[in-house]
DNA sequence: CTGAAAGCGCTTACAG
DNA sequence: CTGAAAGCGCTTACAG
């Protein structure tokens, strides 16, 4: 059915060798053809509709124009997928994509690196944390590959390429403007499994400031296996300031948007106003963020620049393996808008 | 470095038919193997981390365990990305995935399909419209897979496993609402692009309700290249309006959640009432339209159910290659919010 | 300048 | 019950 190297071969008079050549030029090999050889060739292969067989190539050893993403892909959307971006940069660039979910777990990792490998691929992206980073299993597997790219809030402890996709500034930004613009008890939705650092960034953060933060100004939302990340907030709210006559804080910060708005429609069914009674950020900026009323003060993931990196990080190894690893950060920004109070030019002057 | 099962053989002290025939049991084969030989080749094989290449499994014709998605990753998202839920699935399964982007056009599917093939993919999951359906190339390319399962507004013409996701029932389902409580001139924001289906089922439900639709009733957003899908549709509605005196419709259906907040806000800058003044319906479902003020109507395009059916698919196929191909239909619902106006028991009192 | 041979890692008819 | 051989489709040293 599908036209092989020898069928090319054979309509154009010459041995596979000889097509096998003409169809790789540059490629170093004591093989010399005529221009003329080489352009009936060409004229068989496109006759015949021939596609080298990856696969065989793989199993020279050779390249496969693959690319697996290792990404977490269980976890709420921000305002785009990150795989599909990266997916569609790796098919712009003529690379296919195996796309794999880590599950949050260091063992899924290893496993789907492994499968990875198996299969030939010649790089991998990987969304990665300290505790994945931290697994001999993963520092190992990753070994396999020409190329790899890990993405993570903190340095990285694989000795790879490494993109710092850090979020504590934004979180420190966002702290910083709530304080300036006179909020002294801020709480903190965000799920505690995910990320122990974004809550204690938060709370450094505010003691930097002077202030004493309540001992549960962090409320712990897991959205792993929830449908309905508002309900979440409000079930968290509820549990937090269940019979007390008046609200126990004066800002929301939220690891997400949806989170947010789930706040604010609390806020609201209380009476209370967005943000002269209660500031709120979100976080991702999702589509919808500027157009609320008021528009939804979030974080910016940068995740079109972090494409970029990712683009640039992997092709330049895969060009250049034996580079020493690079590593740049890229930060998430705070983006001021009217529910987080004050305003843009002047946090301070509400 | 990674061990073959030449190694496998040699540690056990079999021939690689036998460590082969070990590890496949159950495989129709005139190889037959002492209970005790197939147990020191398991132990073997552990003992050396074997894994079987399953690029020369591939080679040989074998099934990869790989299925292709083929998706329109450009679209604004919906409450979650279709294709991060496929891959999940398909890793349960224990199966990988390969990803790539349809780019809306039929030669890329075709591409696509190529490349999926000759990488010794076991089958596809392909998102298609009716131009896609219609490319000679795409029916051809499709054949050279043992499974298809196709998912398309419409009855596919490709011939394989169908599911008809149906979003016309859903705009009829929200015409009627809006009719019966009282509109009388909605608008909709659509792109015209992606599908003249949604545009003409839109205008003949209000025919059918025996309304005159005006002229520009339906509003072309493009969301392709845009960035800002709200701006879209407060564009969309100044370039409509511009110079009348009083806005010029009772209802908006938008083709997202987020251009139904961008209509929104563009109404709320006119210090007009929703529902009061203009209904507004969006699509999709997104986590926050339950939490914004008022509540968002929607589409639930019912994505948990559709991963469903496409695993069903799928694997019924992979079992039953000759089976004849299958269709079933998954409608997208009206989900009723108060920005809808009137009530969800009751549509017709408002 | 071009062809024949070996081999990547597997599986399966075929001998023994 | 087990092993030797051929072959999937390619590429590359090696002969000529």
């Amino acid at each position: 059915m599908r036209s092989t190297l020898q069928d090319v071969a054979r309509r154009a008079g010459v041995s596979p060798s000889a097509a096998s050549a003409a169809l790789r030029p540059g490629r170093s090999s004591n093989v010399r053809l005529a221009e003329a050889t080489r352009q009936r060739v060409l004229e068989a292969a496109a006759a015949l509709g021939y596609r080298t067989n990856p696969l065989a190539r793989a199993l020279r050893g050779e390249a496969t124009r693959t690319i697996g993403v290792l990404w977490w892909l269980g976890s709420p959307s921000g305002r785009e997928f990150m795989a599909r971006r990266i997916a569609r940069m790796l098919q712009v660039n003529d690379y296919s994509t195996y796309l794999a979910d880590h599950f949050a777990s260091a063992e899924q990792v290893a496993e789907a690196l492994k499968d990875f490998a198996v299969r030939g691929i010649d790089g991998v992206v990987l969304e990665s944390d300290d505790t994945i980073a931290a697994s001999r299993d993963v520092q190992q597997a990753i070994q396999a590959f020409k190329a790899a790219v890990v993405v993570q809030p903190t340095e990285t402890s694989l000795g790879t390429d490494n993109i710092v996709h850090d979020r504590y500034v934004a979180i420190r930004e966002a702290v910083d403007h709530l304080v300036a613009t006179g909020r002294r008890r801020p709480v903190y939705l965000v799920a505690r499994h995910a990320n122990l650092g974004k809550a204690s960034t938060f709370l450094d953060q505010l003691r930097r400031h002077g202030l004493t933060p309540a001992p549960d100004a962090v409320l712990d939302v897991d959205e792993r296996h929830a449908d309905n990340f508002g309900q979440l907030a409000i079930e968290a709210l509820d549990a937090r300031e269940a019979g007390r006559a008046n609200v126990g804080f004066d800002a929301v910060l939220a690891t997400s948007d949806e989170l947010a708005v789930g706040a604010i429609a609390w806020l609201r069914g209380r009476g209370l106003r967005v943000p002269d009674d209660v500031a709120v950020v979100g976080a991702n900026d999702a589509h919808m963020a500027g157009f609320l009323d008021p528009p939804l003060a979030s974080v910016d993931r940068r995740e079109p620049e972090l494409v970029s990196l990712i683009e640039e990080k992997l092709f330049r190894r895969l060009d250049a393996p034996d580079a020493p690893p690079t590593r740049t950060s890229l930060a998430m920004r705070f983006v001021w808008r009217p529910s987080a109070g004050g305003s843009a030019q002047h946090p301070g002057q509400p």
